[in-house]
DNA sequence: ACGTATTACTAACATCTGTTAGTTTTGAAA
DNA sequence: TTTCAAAACTAACAGATGTTAGTAATACGT
């Protein structure tokens, strides 16, 4: 036998995916070409399915990438002994810090999940809706205990997860700030208000 | 002669680009196809071209009026005769009602906008970041008048734009709480904070 | 009613799409 | 060196795409 399993650090399916997060990101999911994808992998593009399975299975692999990560955050956060508004602040760092480290899966995962058909499309709304639910009700019971002035935690929610999102079309200033800069302007602003 | 100008309420024109803004809205820009943009509206795709130069111009059109609109609010404003924090409110103002009242075109512009080619591209491009330019000012003057705490002027209009860009996207919240509501508990959240 | 500009239609084009079939090359275990 | 699975290649498919050409229907000013 020969060329059994070469478990190389990086897997030649890894890079496929990695370059796919990147042209997806660029240009969107459906302007994003097999042929495209395959020449910046440096293959044809029937090469790329000894390694994958299909277009789709790229965006599925990414959205459920990012979504499962930040489930997993929200649950360690929930399950923190502390204040709300600290609770809060955890969360904000973890989603400027993945939009900054890990920017082209996250940026896909916001912006490209459309794209993805049922029965995912529908498991993938259900996580977001979640996640969101379960932000909600961390706002809602800052509010209950005082720690949180009377606001519509919806809105509060919207607004945290919008801009946060947005973090990587301002390459400028995350090349400008360092993320640790970017995560307390952010905190301090969302927090606390510009008003002085 | 005949039929010479029909000057309708709305022409036939104005309704193909109003579907245009929904779909691209709907399915994005490259997953609408003109054989469904003419089903929707009423005619063969092919009939399409009697009324509208190509697909390109429909989202070149769509992306022009939105960021001529906010040109020109922010024309306004900057020459408003008040205090910082009023110009921001108003400017936060009329990005969540053109959120919610023109929300199509809107989305478009902000979500699709990459589908444009030069000239156009940069040429849109050039808008945006001024606008951006000028918000930012405002901010700095506020600061350095001590109207409004020391927060980097940069990430807060990052917050303020893509925290409004949002908004459509919570549709139930907009169909729950009227506009109105909705502009109070941003301008509360974005300019005084969460903390109690 | 007539004439004509407008607008709709059918048919087709050239191109691009994701993907499959079949074949050859490659590279490590034996 | 032999052997064979992994992974590359070429060629082609079937379908969708934006758009054009050519033609028929329509509706309005006269």
């Amino acid at each position: 036998m020969a060329k059994i399993r070469t478990p190389d650090q990086t897997s030649k399916r890894d890079i496929i995916h990695a370059v796919a997060a990147e042209l997806f990101r660029e240009k969107g999911f459906r302007a994003t070409s097999m042929r495209e994808l395959a020449a910046k992998v440096g293959i044809e593009a029937a090469s790329l399915y000894n390694h994958i399975e299909g277009k789709k299975e790229l965006l599925i692999s990414i959205c459920f990438k990012v979504v499962n990560n930040f489930t997993q955050k929200m649950n360690e956060v929930e399950g923190m002994d502390s204040d709300i508004i600290s609770k809060i602040e955890s969360l904000i760092r973890y989603h400027v810090h993945e939009n900054v480290h890990n920017y082209k899966d996250v940026y896909v995962s916001d912006r490209e999940w459309r794209n993805m058909d049922d029965p995912e499309l529908s498991k993938y709304r259900e996580m977001r809706r979640s996640y969101r639910k379960r932000f909600t009700s961390i706002v809602e019971k800052g509010i209950s205990r005082g720690e949180i002035k009377k606001v519509d935690a919806n809105t509060a929610v919207m607004i945290f997860l919008s801009a946060i999102a947005a973090v990587d079309q301002w390459q400028r200033i995350v090349n400008k700030v360092s993320s640790e800069e970017l995560e307390n302007n952010m905190v301090s602003i969302l927090i606390d208000g510009l008003r002085k």
